[in-house]
DNA sequence: AAAAACATATCAATCGATTGACTTATTACG
DNA sequence: CGTAATAAGTCAATCGATTGATATGTTTTT
């Protein structure tokens, strides 16, 4: 078995990177839907239109499969989530190559950005399965959860914790900030894991264009209401 | 006549009960690892130390086993939470019949209660299997969920509506206030959720006894910061 | 022709469920 | 009381269906 493809796509895999692509995008779909266990072969290829035999062929095995469709969705996020991402990073990069700090406001804005952007990806209907993936590998990791990890995870996070750094007027490394920052990823990402439950509560039918509307502003005000301990408090 | 049968546990039975009850224990740690298509019914009942055909026997089916496992999940949480639960609803609903209405800090007390209680039983080690089964029966809801959903989730949030209401001074069945409620829940149960990410970023081994304590603490201090929007915010 | 891509027909293993025989406990009856 | 009849509970053996993978043949491209 040889589908090395190191270097170049070969013209002579014109058809196969058609049918690369077909997979993977089916398989995305029915991972997400049914995890690794749960979907079979049969109903990988029959989703993608190609025979049983593609997947040995074309990944190896079933596991092969999934750990280039994991690599996949990251492909996929990063044409939403990359600009957004690339430009934030690099101011942050800026700031510090020219000694300055990152302003409150800044923080807060883009802050804001990132958690809007994880209620587009995480609640929105259209990337429901996509979702469903990463929580998953996120709650029961597998070969590809590193991947993941490292590729879509930690980079976010990290990000994060350096903008509520500013906004709480903490160190960005320190345990306080980094508890913090997972509240806030929960406060989003709750809507996707307790689904049913949130429809159930809101008397949603569906979480929709309106429903991802009300989301990002709930992000916005989550963003708002963060700040450092103040003592006046009541 | 000279023996009642009929209104108490028939002595027949007491080796069944045993049976159903050992069943009952080590399917819970059974499907909440590996869900219910991932359980096997030799796993199940070896895990159980009985023979395969105690299932059909003892629950109909492996779908029977299920939700009596979601039944006992339900029973044994009370267990944990139901003094608690009995205890803020009797003193709410001893406010309403008296006309009073809840003082704010009665609410946050009440909220931190419920919160660092998810910590104990949704983060904690000893209930981690039971954690899973609850967070997969919200993300991919099985016959059982409705049992599960009214059963355990909706008298907690519908009691964490009404404490965050009077905490934001708002009216507990308005949209805001159900949003905010999900996003306190998501705050906490983040850390079951993305176990592993959690892990890695925070350079924990594992969530022992200190880190629920520190989480316990973090539940606190999001009830403390949580408050009517003021207008003073710089 | 040679290689690449696709398809058919299986394989052994495992799934949930069922069968029917077996042991133990409970009830019925003299 | 004692003992046969009945029910309750347990067991190994096995069913048809489905799983991922393979062996091998056929078609298409170079």
């Amino acid at each position: 078995m040889n589908q090395e493809r190191d270097t170049q796509t070969p013209l002579a895999s014109a058809r196969a990177e058609i049918a690369r692509q077909k997979m993977l995008s089916a398989a995305l779909d029915v991972f997400g839907r049914y995890g690794f266990d749960g979907a079979s072969t049969r109903q990988l290829t029959e989703a993608a239109g190609v025979n049983l035999q593609a997947i040995p062929y074309y990944f190896g095995s079933k596991e092969g499969l999934y750990i280039a469709t994991a690599e996949y969705l990251m492909a996929r996020i990063d044409t939403h989530v990359g600009d957004m991402r690339a430009r934030i990073g690099t101011h942050l990069m800026t700031l510090d190559a020219a000694g300055k700090s990152l302003s409150e406001a800044e923080a807060r804005r883009f802050l804001t950005e990132i958690l809007q952007t994880m209620v587009t990806l995480f609640v929105g209907k259209e990337s429901e399965s996509w979702a469903r993936f990463l929580v998953r590998e996120q709650m029961e990791p597998t070969e590809a959860f590193a991947r993941v990890y490292q590729g879509i995870m930690r980079p976010m996070i990290e990000m994060g914790r350096r903008l509520i750094g500013v906004i709480l007027r903490e160190d960005p490394a320190s345990e306080h900030v980094r508890l913090r920052t997972f509240t806030l990823i929960g406060s989003i990402l709750v809507f996707r894991v307790t689904h049913a439950a949130v429809l159930a509560q809101m008397e949603w039918d569906a979480v929709g264009a309106e429903q991802v509307e009300i989301l990002r502003g709930l992000a916005a005000e989550l963003v708002d209401v963060l700040g450092p301990s103040k003592a006046g408090a009541a």
